[in-house]
DNA sequence: GGCGGGTCATAGAA
DNA sequence: CTTCTATGACCCGC
């Protein structure tokens, strides 16, 4: 955030509380190693890979209520309320974040591989003072080119696809989310440009097919060598909107066809075998049971969407192909992967599909149809011991129907009513009955006297604003065309995102308000096992879907940098991330015809932003952190109350599966797994993307320093907020332990470092 | 105005 | 090259 340079005062340099740090013994001693090798070593946590367990999720950070909390009803407010005197703190922390594969609901490395090669300029040198103390936070240092994407480049990477050869044939975790991600990038792209372009009616417009045509010919694919099993890098409850996603990640090959298959060498010579299905209920195939699937084979002209072929009467199915495969493998037994079609809630024409993990053939026969036409059925059967994911779907079907009861429900609605969907509290961890108290509020307060921007002027458009409209103010400010796309998904990350607001003229139904109506998700507040309260939905959340906004007091920085922050788990402080350290939009390179370029995406807040939702917030101050996140926050800006305010807005950076924790980005050092701060209380500036790495004398952890604190003699202090064990990388069967910060929050006092001087 | 069925162009793999 | 498959967006009528 370069905008944010000398804009702030900065505070007094010397009245840093050395003690805050002093008084907490170090658990560890910092001894400084660095071997130097000529090229900085990949600034990448090597951390397992492989599927996780489901319901493991990514640890913690320094958010919600921790430690004592008590009734919903009883707590009693603390803190200094809206403004305390600042305090401030003159030195400066700087982080960067780290690229973390092994956590179930995130796993992605944010998508950025391959994508990054700036260094950060020296913008930040002016700003203000962070907040000491486990909250600190730096502004982002950009990973470097080398560094980010050395999850990518351990095998080879090809910059200008950001996969490599050994990649398209067997992915990983990374790969395949990077893949996920190139394509809906280019998917709304694409839909954005055409939702631009006056509606032909008649023109059938596929998206999913121009965006897949995109990215397989740059490319960008995985796990194309066709396998029998697990899919590395797909992990059971993914979910995906297009068939097309199914292919370019080698989950199910066929672009239309239920049934994949591979012909296998075996004892009676080659014979084909099914790798994986998808159950899309085109035939009358049977979901009742979650375990259980029984699947009607291809052909025969039986199918829902094969009856419209005029030409083409309904006739026996043939022991060929997809069915001789099912037909093969029944014998066999062996593994195929089931892919499960469900009806999305949010538009009835399309479906979602779950990846619901590894069935065996049970049985096969054949039936005849109601036609009167032959059809052959197979049973599947699911493997044991895999985690829920087709089941999850359905339990959720039957809380929302009320044929049963959520578990652990304490409150059916946090919010009584303040969101028009309703947010469960839930907790099956323990007996806390809920969170500290606050009061609920949706949006954010801003004090009279906080004049973020100039008020501006709305557009005149009389009904909703065309995506196109050049003639719309509200469009044009956001580049030409709107930053959504019709199902009200994001676009692209951009500096700002203009939105109509209650001013403006347009219907109230305009497409043009997203962020303005409200979570459109059912979402759950829910006590996760070691990270205090955390937030998932029930509903499952497509790529670009709004989630919420950051609701709160908004907070003057001066005031914030003192007790105010310190004392403060509920901060958003949009001066955390100094710049955007994923890649999430579209490559302009990728899209032939003149597209609006989105290679900014870096935020654009005139001033520091900081609210605080202690007192009163909305369900986005339950959020946990992950350095390996599914949401990234916008800035959104619309007129009301006489001015223009800035909002921040939250998304989802990739589809989130239901009952996933959804965590986005605090902004933290990470190093190897433990969540790190540095800061320097000297009022000099640091600042690289480079990174050295340094080891402990137990070789228990590894830390990551910029290169740029190397400085001979210097003093440094070192706060790690977070700590975890490393899961072990063999027996990953064990989930990692996410380990409470506030109880292994190690900070070690201002430390002389003899660092080697690595210039030499 | 929500639904279900019908229509159309079309992808990747065999 | 053709065939196979049935998707996903849209259209129409009830």
């Amino acid at each position: 955030m370069d905008g944010a340079s000398g804009q702030t005062s900065a505070p007094p340099e010397n009245s840093f509380d050395k003690s805050r740090v002093l008084d907490v013994k170090p658990l560890r001693t910092l001894v400084p190693m660095f071997p130097n090798p000529p090229e900085a070593p990949p600034f990448v946590c090597s951390a397992p890979f492989g599927p996780f367990p489901s319901g493991f999720s990514p640890f913690y950070p320094f958010s919600a209520a921790q430690g004592a909390q008590t009734s919903y009803e009883g707590q009693e407010q603390q803190g200094g309320g809206f403004a305390t005197p600042a305090v401030a703190v003159p030195f400066r922390s700087f982080g960067t974040s780290q690229v973390q594969n092994d956590e179930h609901s995130a796993g992605v490395s944010n998508g950025d591989m391959g994508s990054l090669s700036g260094i950060n300029g020296d913008g930040f040198t002016t700003r203000s003072g962070k907040r000491a103390g486990p909250h600190l936070h730096g502004p982002k240092v950009r990973r470097s080119g080398d560094s980010s994407s050395a999850d990518v480049k351990k095998s080879g990477q090809n910059s200008a696809t950001g996969v490599s050869p050994a990649q398209k044939d067997d992915g990983d975790r990374e790969t395949v989310n990077y893949v996920l991600m190139k394509f809906d990038a280019v998917r709304r792209k694409v839909s954005q440009l055409e939702d631009a372009k006056e509606s032909s009616s008649g023109v059938v417009r596929r998206s999913d097919l121009k965006a897949s045509n995109i990215t397989l010919t740059a490319g960008i694919r995985t796990n194309a060598r066709k396998r029998i099993g697990a899919v590395p890098g797909i992990e059971i409850g993914d979910i995906f909107f297009f068939r097309m996603e199914l292919c370019i990640v080698g989950l199910h090959a066929p672009s239309m066809a239920g049934i994949d298959y591979m012909t296998v060498s075996g004892e009676t010579g080659e014979e084909p075998l099914a790798v994986s299905i998808v159950s899309s209920g085109g035939y009358d195939d049977d979901a009742e049971d979650k375990d259980v699937l029984i699947y009607t084979g291809q052909g025969g002209n039986l199918g829902v969407g094969i009856i419209s072929r005029r030409d083409k009467a309904v006739s026996d199915q043939k022991l060929e192909r997809g069915n001789l495969a099912l037909d093969r493998s029944s014998r066999r037994a062996n593994e195929i992967r089931v892919i499960r079609g469900m009806k999305d809630i949010f538009n009835q024409m399309s479906k979602i599909y779950v990846y619901d993990g590894l069935y065996t053939i049970q049985e096969a026969w054949v039936e005849k149809t109601k036609s009167g036409a032959n059809s052959f059925k197979y049973k599947l059967v699911r493997i044991p011991r895999q985690p829920p994911a087709f089941a999850v779907w359905q339990s959720v079907q039957k809380w929302k129907a009320g044929n049963s009861s959520r578990a652990g429900l304490i409150l059916p609605d946090l919010t009584s009513g303040a969101e028009s969907i309703p947010v469960s509290l839930v907790n099956e961890v323990d007996d806390e009955k809920g969170p500290s108290y606050f009061a609920y509020f949706p949006t954010v307060r801003y004090s009279k006297s906080f004049n973020i921007t100039q008020p501006t002027f709305g557009c005149n458009c009389r009904k909703e604003c065309a995506a196109g409209d050049l003639n719309c103010s509200c469009i044009r400010k956001n580049g030409g065309y709107s930053p959504y796309i019709a199902n009200g998904i994001l676009v692209s990350r951009r500096p700002m995102v203009y939105e109509c607001g209650p001013t403006c003229p347009c219907f109230p139904n305009c497409k043009n308000r997203v962020s303005q109506t409200g979570s459109k998700v059912h979402l759950e507040v829910f006590k996760t096992k070691d990270r205090g309260w955390g937030l998932r939905s029930w509903d499952p959340i497509r790529a670009g879907t709004f989630i919420c906004e950051y609701a709160g007091d908004v907070i003057e920085k001066a005031n914030f940098d003192g007790d105010e922050g310190e004392n403060n788990d509920y901060i958003f402080d949009s001066s955390r991330a100094f710049d955007s350290s994923f890649k999430w939009n579209c490559d302009p390179g990728l899209i032939d015809e003149e597209a609006p370029g989105d290679t900014n995406e870096e935020y654009d807040i005139p001033v520091p932003l900081v609210i605080s939702s202690k007192d009163v917030g909305n369900i986005s101050r339950f959020m946990n952190h992950s350095c390996n996140p599914n949401v990234f926050w916008q800035p959104i800006v619309y007129e009301h109350n006489a001015g223009s305010y800035i909002h921040i807005a939250f998304f989802a950076i990739r589809h989130i599966p239901p009952m996933t924790e959804l965590t986005y980005d605090y902004d933290t050092i990470l190093a190897d797994g433990y969540e790190m701060s540095f800061m320097k209380d000297e009022k000099q500036s640091v600042c690289n993307s480079e990174a050295k790495r340094a080891q402990d004398d137990s070789s228990a952890f590894t830390i990551w320093v910029l290169r740029r604190l190397l400085v001979p003699g210097a003093t440094f202090a070192v706060c790690v907020t977070n700590c975890r064990e490393e899961p072990g990388r063999r027996n990953e069967k064990e989930p990692p332990t996410a380990h409470h910060h506030k109880q292994f929050r190690l900070i070690l006092k201002p430390y002389s470092i003899n660092f080697y001087d690595l210039k030499k």
